[in-house]
DNA sequence: TGTACATCAGTGAACGCGCGTTCACTGATGTAC
DNA sequence: TGTACATCAGTGAACGCGCGTTCACTGATGTAC
């Protein structure tokens, strides 16, 4: 044991925030110190010589999750060539995909964390983060006849169902309604 | 102080279920035990006379809130002399309205609990409660040409993240644009 | 380059506090006669 | 209808427990010479 070298030391820090953002996605911001440093493979009594405090650690792990989604979104793009319409609907059919339902800690932040966000967990800056981000997404998500806050908020509700309707048939539902919704006004020019 | 009559006893059973469903609603089912019983007028001491534990009345709270949704539905319906479109059209300007962002605890049980849902707090019941009352609210809100399980996603999806980023220009934006996609589409065969 | 020592990342026990739950108690209510 | 007593709704203190946070301690790391 003993003291770590600054690098061993600030790889830890880092491997904190990138676990609290996947526990808080998937649990909420409630996840205790202690659970949250035992999955990061450390003892919670080592929290605070890296954060000020848990409200702290909400804050940088809220910002991580959206850093982490934007990069996402920006592979995607990549991958097709910077066709934003086929880079758009891969992350709408991800995003619909039960597979996203199932895995909330390393899915969307905005879906994650809404709920904590608007009861007043986490500080100032996470809700800042929060709201930057939603306006961001939108203007990503709009195309030539569809509004992208709208398509945002069908998105958001779809998946929020979903997940609180996993077990029953509706659940397959509503992700299948709201993958057709959100297709079937493509391109009008296209064939 | 002493004891209380049946009639008083069953009143302020009914008391605490009611606030529960508000305050549930308002700030998730992690409200203490004791600030509930404050917040009806009673001591904690007394809960375990009524209820079996705090899991048993989220519950009961949960479909009490559902119950009471139900039945502003159908007030609504009766007050527009059992037309269906104007009552739609009335229940959703109210859904997406700052009074209801502002008022999670008089609110739409369906957006204040999706989330403790999903993860798990609240009982089986609460769960199948939830689940049977998406598919009902769903069915009530379809048009001639549009799904109401899509309608529903944006209406909750809307409400969600109006609520999220209160505070920012960018909430009143998202309930417009909801409102405005929700009602653009209404009767074809009208003026 | 090698030695001496101050630094500080991480450990694990402990802190006060609020949680869900239990319980001995009170005394008006409800019932038996 | 009136009296005697068992019932039990609600009180308030207490329970064990896990929370966020603090702290004395350890010993490898980093630095001064």
């Amino acid at each position: 044991m003993g003291r770590r070298s600054q690098a061993q030391a600030q790889q830890n820090r880092e491997r904190v925030v990138d676990t609290a953002s996947r526990l808080f996605r998937e649990q909420g911001t409630e996840v205790s110190v202690a659970d949250l440093m035992k999955a990061a493979g450390l003892t919670h009594g080592g929290f605070y010589k890296q954060f000020a405090s848990k409200e702290a650690l909400i804050g940088e792990a809220t910002a991580h999750a959206f850093d982490e989604n934007a990069r996402l979104r920006a592979t995607a793009l990549e991958r097709h060539a910077g066709d934003h319409d086929a880079a758009q609907q891969a992350f709408i059919d991800a995003y619909l995909s039960t597979g996203h339902r199932d895995n909330a800690g390393d899915g969307c932040p905005v879906a994650g964390l809404a709920v904590d966000i608007a009861r007043g967990h986490g500080d100032t800056e996470a809700r800042r983060v929060f709201t930057e981000q939603v306006g961001d997404t939108a203007a990503w998500l709009a195309t030539g006849d569809q509004d992208g806050i709208a398509r945002l908020c069908t998105m958001i509700g779809a998946l929020v169902l979903a997940r609180a309707t996993t077990g029953s048939p509706l659940s397959e539902d509503i992700l299948a309604t709201a993958r057709a919704v959100l297709a079937d006004t493509g391109n009008p020019s296209a064939p």
